[in-house]
DNA sequence: TAGGCAAGTGGAACCAGGTTCCGCTAACCA
DNA sequence: TGGTTAGCGGAACCTGGTTCCACTTGCCTA
């Protein structure tokens, strides 16, 4: 494995200290824009926020995408090393399927606007898509062959479908009519195998 | 019921010939760009093949979702129709639901973009969320409280929220690997009762 | 400690798409 | 046939994303 970007090491920090200053101060201002107007508000917004110009944000973060992973990076990694826990304290994989699905609806439907900017065909969001799909399908798909070979769910589910399903779920939650969490039960419900066909 | 418009009938026809003629060309050419291009096309790319000013598609069609209506309206009213025929024609309440599903969500995802659209809380698609509520909820609600008043599915879901998550899961149909007819029928499957508690 | 220089910055300028506005055109009526 | 005015076209404006480059400043070396 080659390192990206060179490890905390002799040769040269890198980059300049007003540089990061300003990274952090531009990670804290989205984190806290991305709260109150949710992650489509304005590129110049977050700027002002940050007292900085919009160039700066582009240098820092060339996409919507990037910015978006930065802020909620350790929150998608808590949700991917969730994965084998549940599966290893849950009574039955299905049911580590249904906690972990839990798991990244509340991410989803606490993030404003993140549910919509997932599933968009917008290119803006090609990375954001990329990097929670990267880190969160393989956990997804261990969960459900794990289900899928206690016989707990109908087959032909993919994980990438699941996922999206979900995601799509969560479009429009904080709308009071619409309750994404009991949608997402219903369908982690149809996904169990009705009747076991064959114990076998 | 009062007419909106008045019948073609005596007391002046209303609008001048050009421009019901206007009219009729730009819903043929919004048609035929949202099928290239979906709901989404940019409005100047409509008015160029209509082979008018942008002025003039906002005199007919103030908004997106007047113009997205207007060119749907015939589809969304024969779904709407077929409501109350398929619950006479199926075998149980929970039959029909899922019959009427599939016509919503072959609407849907034949219409490219039109889900997003209608999901977006971009106030442009008010309108257009507005008239599918409208025309669609009291359909749905019909056919979930026979089903609900045949004890063929769990209590506490609603109309709203139904068609909502059908809506909401097919969005991204299109996308190979994303089968938003399973998804739906998972999410129907998971709307019938398990086991019946009661038969009462 | 000063000087050089490249990394980094700010924000004006540009682009795209939606929306408004108004002078002109041409249907329709008397 | 001429007057009236509905209706038209499209330039202009607005918002928000993106680029670019002259200027600033941190850092390194002499």
């Amino acid at each position: 494995m080659v390192d990206i970007d060179g490890e905390p090491d002799r040769p040269t920090p890198r980059k300049r200290a007003d540089a990061r200053r300003n990274e952090a101060t531009l990670l804290a201002a989205a984190a806290s824009a991305f709260v109150t107007s949710g992650v489509d508000v304005p590129v110049r917004d977050i700027a002002t926020r940050a007292g900085v110009g919009v160039g700066t944000i582009y240098r820092h973060f060339p996409t919507r995408a990037d910015l978006i992973v930065a802020v909620y990076r350790h929150q998608v990694e808590a949700c991917a090393e969730a994965g084998p826990t549940l599966l290893a304290e849950s009574d039955t994989p299905h049911a580590a399927l249904a906690r972990w699905i839990n798991l990244f609806v509340d991410f989803l439907v606490t993030k404003h606007g993140l549910a919509e900017a997932l599933q968009s065909d917008n290119a803006a969001f090609e990375a954001l898509h990329a990097y929670f799909l990267d880190r969160l399908l393989p956990v997804c798909a261990h969960l459900l062959d794990a289900a899928a070979a206690a016989g707990e769910i109908r087959p032909g589910v993919t994980a990438f479908e699941l996922l999206r399903g979900v995601g799509n779920l969560c479009i429009g939650a904080g709308e009071p009519r619409y309750d994404a969490r009991r949608m997402v039960e219903l369908l982690v419900a149809g996904l169990r195998q009705h009747q076991v066909t064959e114990p076998r």
